[in-house]
DNA sequence: GCTATACCCGAGTAATTCACTTAGAATTAA
DNA sequence: TTAATTCTAAGTGAATTACTCGGGTATAGC
């Protein structure tokens, strides 16, 4: 029950990208913002392009644009896009014979899949530009 | 952003366990309710023992027994007590120096670990048994 | 006390995943 | 054509996962 490193990069440099308006980033300055390999992004943006959360132009001048306002963008479609690299979709389920045990965890993916989908990274973001306001209770 | 195999089976095995009442139920009867070893569920149970979920009686006629209420165990503190086994508290936050990205990160972990801390087992248990109720909206 | 029944504990291991790197091909503005 | 950029596939060492193995320790009943 952790978060990948790569869909800590990817909501980061989205939430970048957002900053930048309808210009397109190179992803030499987004390495250079979050102090990564630009090769190691390029894996990150193929994922994120695949679902339709980043869009491209190529050539001198392109780079990455969001595809969708910022208040279209859960977080957990970014999580999924970056996870769907390594992980299959059914996940591990370790020799799952049937029945009740396979609703017991669908329930739960559901609740916690389901509440990932509430958050829009633009809420996210608010939350982090005044952490005085990230208390629990 | 998934669930271990150990956190699996350790919320599978404490409901289990609940519907014993209070009389010790053995690790072997357990590990072949959920077809799998007793080797492998003992390093389980003594995750869970430690963080005071389950207790233990030794000897024959001895097993493992809840040591609270359903109600009072949260999915978290389960897949806590069983993740702490190799993940380190810190979990591994990729050479952060800055102090935003660190902000917008604890947000995050305590957003999702807060919701997963308010369910607890009880309630998972009866979305279980009632699987017309786990639509989501 | 012996013995069987249970929990307890630490080490080991094969397979997988993670976090990256390397090498180069394809596209396009100038 | 050249330089800037995205794209793609493959490789690698370290860590993690999902287990097993081989013992030890407490305790109930005889």
């Amino acid at each position: 029950m952790k978060l990948s490193s790569r869909a800590h990069y990817a909501i980061k440099t989205v939430l970048e990208l957002s900053t930048h308006a309808d210009e397109p980033v190179t992803l030499a300055h987004l390495a250079q913002a979050q102090n990564i390999s630009i090769s190691y992004l390029e894996q990150i943006f193929a994922l994120l392009r695949k679902c339709d959360i980043v869009k491209s132009a190529r050539g001198p001048g392109g780079g990455y644009m969001l595809n969708k306002p910022l208040t279209d963008i859960s977080i957990a479609s970014i999580v999924k896009a970056v996870d769907k690299a390594t992980v299959k979709e059914t996940s591990m389920e370790p020799e799952f014979n049937k029945s009740d045990s396979h609703t017991l965890w669908l329930s739960l993916l559901e609740l916690i899949g389901g509440y990932l989908d509430s958050i829009s990274l633009a809420e996210l973001h608010s939350i982090y530009k005044t952490p005085e306001a990230t208390n629990k209770d």
